[in-house]
DNA sequence: GGGTCGGGCTAAATCGTTTTAGCATGCTAG
DNA sequence: CTAGCATGCTAAAACGATTTAGCCCGACCC
């Protein structure tokens, strides 16, 4: 008798009960659990059992739907396969687009991860570290998230502040990222450029604003003060909100425009604030790119959708991610290694519409 | 003598070498471990246990650092407090929002996540569904993943397709969303309405529209086929991508006013398609909301950043998130319960700047 | 003085694996 | 004939907690 099709237990067999375990395995087969494992585990050990028990010990393990308990093992061997990742907050663009990069890389290793947002309140950064090491994560990628004291775990810091001892930094090519922006105002004929710089707690702004320096100067552009704006952000501490971003380059956009000094090209601090500065220019009547060039930072995914679409600086979030998931897999896997302090990621410049060549020509 | 504040243990003491065991602290006590585990887990059992060695036990534990080892527990108690969360792809919008608040809600309950990213090829579900089951998750949660048979787990979906027998869906209120946009415009004399509806494979489009339908009726509003464009999506299986969307309602807003039946507004299925449509009008000559009113759904970010800002359904998805993760709770506290089929979450019409009084007056 | 009771604890089993250290058995070599 | 050595397996001890079932001791009762 073929066994019935309306019968309960589904077409797919599993899911029969309780799950089956080790010692069920070796019960059936009438082997040892210490055989049954062996074998399960290639270990090294099995090659004293004979091939054909080896298949079938599989071939029981298959047939019953033997899966470890994962817990049991990573008890036993003291490894948990999962590493824990801090971020201000995992629905924020920048955040999200390093995750998922993160995620490729883990998961395609066999990791898990834990996360943690803790909304930039300093107090949580270490609850969250004490409860992720409560949970055996192997390693910590910490995402946007100041650190003080050393850290207990190996780490991969992304979009980090400071050096510490054994981190590994994933960061920006800033030089890259200004000599592509900038070429490609200056070849456009743009020689008088204004700035908006990051507010003073942004992890970027510094090392940003002394490349663009460093560009201007190879490429034989002059740096006017006036038309060189620092973004306030919000008070420190506060996570920096996309509205007020937006609000700050409408308003410096304006000031721009006030200050009298003539220019052709706006090189914003990141796509936010030149979108916001867009706007002001349009209100004014001005055209982009007719009348003003315009360069963000990010490549967030309302600058595709502006109009005119918006020239900007790809921050390639997810293969920051992957570095740095992929670093500290390294790190875990050869653990006495010294490990580099940084990790220089290229960014891409993505022309869009808002650049043109300079009015009045070069 | 007070310790020298130059060597090596830093200030805050913990971290001194390997962790401390249960059987340490009893150890350091002269206890067993039994009596220290009682104490610290406030068991009922240990009534009988004086207070004054309560404080012994506390005291020491809390001196030399104790923490629990998560994994042990969670092997002898059967529980990780953990669950799995499937979703397409984590950097991508909606998903990330519902993930916030899937979070917000989980961590403050002393729950973590895992999660995988599927990338919507359906081979990876049960790949992913094994794994995570296989890592003892708890219960699971659904974003956006359309599942065929039933589950070994407590699960909620968030935005799923069909209704499975104890599972439950977070869906949005449609009948609402729908009655909130039409009011809206109705309100402000617009008649004829054109309509995008959703590509056939969302989870959203058939509920909605016909949403849409009931709520035309209840306003008095006819609906003129010609002025209604369904979405095509990429081919099934494929995550239907921002790029896409916003050049089909490119496409489509152009085709609109070449079908030549006049209309004064738009009530798109999406933000990107009623970002695109309002390019193609824009770039038609017809001025936004003056010419033509356009409303949206979802509010994702780029929404307020457009020129003129989006009048938009917001989803709230952090909270669709967070009642999600609060159901799954509820499941696992009460294994006993009914639970309900469906969740509804109300939306919100956030009103900008690219909805106006209808032209020529209602 | 024996039984009972309760207070204060603990021994040992258990969760499901991995891993170390061997144990039989039979064959071969000397 | 016996030592030695593969061969094919297994017993038992981890891993670090929780939890069940008692143990021991003194006080109290009658």
């Amino acid at each position: 008798m073929s066994p019935a099709r309306g019968t309960s237990p589904p077409r797919d067999e599993p899911n029969t009960g309780k799950p089956i375990r080790l010692k069920d395995v070796a019960a059936h087969l009438g082997l040892s659990p210490t055989t049954v494992s062996l074998v399960m585990n290639r270990s090294p050990a099995a090659k004293g059992i004979p091939p054909e028990t080896q298949e079938r010990v599989r071939a029981a393990a298959e047939e019953l739907g033997y899966r470890p308990n994962f817990i049991a093992r990573s008890l036993r061997r003291q490894r948990t396969f999962a590493v824990g990742v801090l971020l201000p907050e995992i629905s924020e663009g920048y955040a999200a687009g390093v995750l998922g990069g993160i995620e490729d890389q883990l998961l395609q290793e066999g990791y898990f991860y834990l996360v943690a947002g803790h909304h930039s309140k300093p107090d949580l950064f270490d609850d969250y570290l004490q409860l992720l090491t409560e949970r055996s994560v192997e390693g910590l990628i910490l995402v946007n998230t100041p650190i003080e004291n050393a850290l207990a775990l190996p780490a991969v810091v992304v979009a980090g502040h400071r050096e510490l001892a054994g981190v590994t930094n994933v960061v920006i090519d800033h030089q890259s990222a200004a000599r592509l922006a900038l070429a490609h105002l200056a070849e456009l004929g743009h020689r008088r450029i204004a700035f908006f710089k990051g507010h003073a707690h942004s992890a970027d702004t510094e090392a940003r604003w002394r490349a663009i320096v460093g560009a201007s100067a190879d490429l034989g552009l002059e740096i006017d003060p006036r038309l060189t704006l620092q973004l306030s952000g919000e008070p420190a501490g506060e996570e920096f909100s996309p509205e007020e971003g937006y609000r700050e380059g409408h308003v410096f956009g304006r000031k721009l425009l006030e200050a009298g000094a003539p220019f052709t090209a706006l090189f914003a601090f990141n796509d936010i604030s030149a979108i916001g500065a867009m706007r002001a220019f349009s209100e004014s009547g001005l055209r982009i790119p007719d009348d003003v060039s315009v360069v963000g930072f990010d490549d967030i995914l309302s600058a595709a959708f502006q109009n005119p679409s918006l020239t900007t600086v790809r921050q390639p979030l997810h293969e920051m991610g992957r570095r740095a998931a992929a670093e500290l897999l390294r790190k875990l896997a050869a653990p006495g290694d010294e490990s580099p302090p940084a990790i220089t990621i290229e960014p891409e410049l993505v022309v869009r519409d808002s650049t043109g060549p300079a009015r009045g020509g070069g």
